[in-house]
DNA sequence: AAGCTAATAGTGGAAAACCCCTATATGTCT
DNA sequence: AGACATATAGGGGTTTTCCACTATTAGCTT
């Protein structure tokens, strides 16, 4: 029997995954949790062995946070984040605080079963929808690259371009020429493994550069 | 019987929602459908009692939209829409397209049960996390709204410009030419006496354009 | 029938962004 | 002293936006 608590803030997703889960007899749901903080003391009363977190539940500690501080307390305990992204940027934080499993809102049931037993087994389980090459470089580059944090130079352009303003604009605000921020911007997208512009609007949205 | 169709593009919350409603014998999931499209097409084979309608489904054809276009074709067929944003922007969206129902995702499994059944009846049943007063005011503006001044149209291309997405990326995601998206575009920055794209974006981030 | 709005699509030229490079100055760490 | 990170700037070519127009169709309203 695998004993497993979910973590989601919305009631009727956390209650639907319940439910798909009890369809399988060798896994229990043990418990519940709508938040980070709720999260690590459930946790900690419940000793499951597998955790599904939600990557953006509210109130300050996101699932990352919270699955980095469940590690540290309880390092036995494997964590699956479940999450609506598939966007490089959230695999990359996925792997960076060590969780064992990844997979989308948008799989079928039977993923998740697979997740986690893969997980359960000490296996790692990463069901995206990205490349397997850029994966293995991705998981490559974990450790030397603590945090993937930018410059605050890089932090500036990034809030800058999600504000709409354009390259001419950015300059002229940073006293600089245009082609410096073309290159800061390049150097952020190659630091957070961006391939458009989109998505790196989406990153900053995401991390709150407004 | 109430019969009903489930629309939402992310899998485990589908079948998560469609075991919720299993458990009540006086509602039967006749459906489901994962994008705007499919919920249409979906709407006029079963031809449903009400359709359970997430907002954010992809490819173009929001929830919004797709509630339109049913409402058109299907006058009877009651909506209700299911989100995770309690944001007024939203809500205002909702009375716009005339929805029966609104509620979040993080409603206990109840307020669906209570919700379907009231739409059923023909009541509007919007369960919301903002003061009544404000309700009453949205609704009453629902006739001569001047606030919302930009079209259901203009309102996409505000969201996915706001996003990053390019011209052509936008254009492909509507299935128009990307000097159709130009022309919205400057007919929103006409509407709103915009004088550049940095406005357009800090405009659309401001009103939750997101 | 005439007028209006929304949504669609086009032309054509100027401006800007994007992409792949190279390059320099200034730090800091080992 | 050498390696590395940060911030700066440019060349050159391709793609995309931006802007100011025109135009058509469908669906309303008066």
């Amino acid at each position: 029997m695998i004993r497993v608590l979910v973590v989601d803030d919305h009631v009727l997703i956390r209650k639907g995954i319940v439910l798909l889960l009890e369809n399988y007899i060798d896994i229990e749901v043990v418990g519940e949790a709508s938040d980070g903080a709720e999260a690590i003391t459930q946790a900690i009363s419940l000793n499951p062995d597998v955790i599904l977190m939600d990557v953006s539940i509210p109130n300050g500690l996101d699932g990352f946070t919270a699955t980095q501080e469940i590690h540290k307390q309880m390092p036995n305990v494997k964590i699956i984040m479940l999450t609506m992204h598939n966007e490089v940027a959230y695999i990359q934080k996925a792997i960076a605080v060590e969780a064992h499993g990844y997979i989308l809102k948008n799989s079928q049931g039977g993923i998740l079963y697979e997740a986690i037993h893969a997980v359960y087994s000490g296996r790692i389980y990463y069901n995206v929808g990205i490349p397997q090459e850029q994966m293995d470089k991705l998981f490559e580059h974990k450790g030397h690259e603590d945090q993937c944090i930018l410059t605050v130079r890089e932090q500036e352009i990034m809030r800058l371009t999600v504000l709409g303003y354009t390259n001419i604009q950015i300059a002229g605000q940073l006293y600089i020429s245009s082609k410096t921020v073309e290159n800061h911007k390049s150097n952020i997208m190659q630091k957070l493994n961006l391939s458009n512009k989109a998505e790196l609007i989406q990153y900053g949205l995401a991390n709150n550069y407004m």
